[in-house]
DNA sequence: AGCCGTATCAGCCAAATGGCTGAGAGACCA
DNA sequence: TGGTCTCTCAGCCATTTGGCTGATACGGCT
């Protein structure tokens, strides 16, 4: 049988080495591209089809991860996309699921679940790492704690620093409003100030 | 003449493979040990004295990078210390100097960029990344924006959501204390209100 | 048709926050 | 000794924020 042929994408060239490193000591998975961006992705995609494409979400400059997986996965070449990070953010594994992405570990993982992750990948698998799991299981355990698009896009806003007028400038809705989206975010969130839904927030939304 | 030892610390396994990938391309450097806590870092320093340390800050359960870079200088066996790691946050650089690092390299430095500064840390040489260097010497032009050690504690402790009575009673000062440290905080900052201060604060601490 | 979730807005009131001025104590340095 | 920095505290007042109750409107689901 023929290898899985695996593409990198990330824009840490140690990281695609050490990758390319481990990958390479598995038979029956081989490299055969490596790309620092979404845009050099697309590219390689094109280029080699691979079976698998294992993606850092965090770019640099230009198209996120995010972004990337949306256009392979409009590409139609049913590639396997496994998204491989250093943080588990709560959104970011939502969207990247949402996006198309077949896994998502995290880079900390042991050589072994990365390899299984990739040979389940092509076989329709999808595989978490079990924070990540844990963390999507809690999320559909708990609805109340997703919030709306709208208080979602409130709260990013909130995250600048804006006061509640300047938010309702930016909404263009009344400050009313936007103190019942407020209330509604502090509810979900577990929280009683802005300053803390902030804090909150921020380190949710993908940092630490 | 002998190769440079190098140890790497890193909680990541293939970040540790990939640099061990890269180094392995230069005749004159040799890497002798890895380590993947701040823990086990000291005792691969005790067991191979190493002639340079190159170390990622953040590090998951246990002793943190600066904490590790701190105990190897006090083994005093005059390792140059490396910091190789994701961001560039203004606290850690100042900490990490502070503490004893050589220099500090970010993770999508280029290969010849690293092997310079390995080079250039046996000699005594210290050596920063192009946009790190450009903070350092950002704060350093502008003393005003340096907050005071209290005042870094206070923003700290806001950053977790705390309200003005809260810090109050953390910090063992009155309410008209905290409100008076905030003031010349978000002077410092820029900023006008609490929020954004949070907001500043959390993004330039390390994340990003 | 009725229900539920989402988004919008209003008014009221208590509490928290921010801007201002002023001031005392201790440390450090020239 | 005098100047500067840091940390501490006070009072006053305007603005902002948060908690509450209630209301309208639209869309989708049953």
């Amino acid at each position: 049988m023929s290898a899985i042929t695996v593409l990198l994408v990330d824009d840490h060239l140690v990281v695609r080495s050490g990758l390319r490193a481990l990958l390479g000591t598995q038979p029956d998975i081989t490299v055969v591209a490596e790309a620092a961006s979404g845009e050099e992705a697309l590219v390689q995609v094109r280029e080699h089809s691979p079976a698998v494409v294992v993606m850092d979400l965090a770019m640099g400059a230009g198209m996120d991860g995010i972004e990337a997986i949306r256009r392979i996965r409009g590409l139609n070449q049913r590639q396997a996309i496994l998204v491989f990070t250093t943080y588990d953010s709560d959104a970011d594994i939502v969207r990247a699921v949402d996006a198309g992405a077949m896994g998502y570990l995290l880079k900390d993982a042991a050589p072994e679940e990365i390899f299984a992750a990739i040979r389940g990948a092509v076989q329709g698998k999808s595989v978490m790492s079990p924070p990540v799991a844990s963390r999507l299981f809690q999320q559909l355990r708990n609805p109340d704690e997703i919030l709306t698009p709208r208080e979602a896009e409130l709260l990013s806003l909130l995250t600048e620093g804006l006061s509640n007028r300047e938010l309702g400038q930016r909404l263009f809705i009344s400050e009313a409003t936007v103190k019942t989206h407020l209330a509604h975010i502090y509810a979900k969130l577990g929280v009683e100030t802005r300053a803390a839904a902030i804090a909150t927030a921020i380190r949710r939304e993908g940092m630490r």
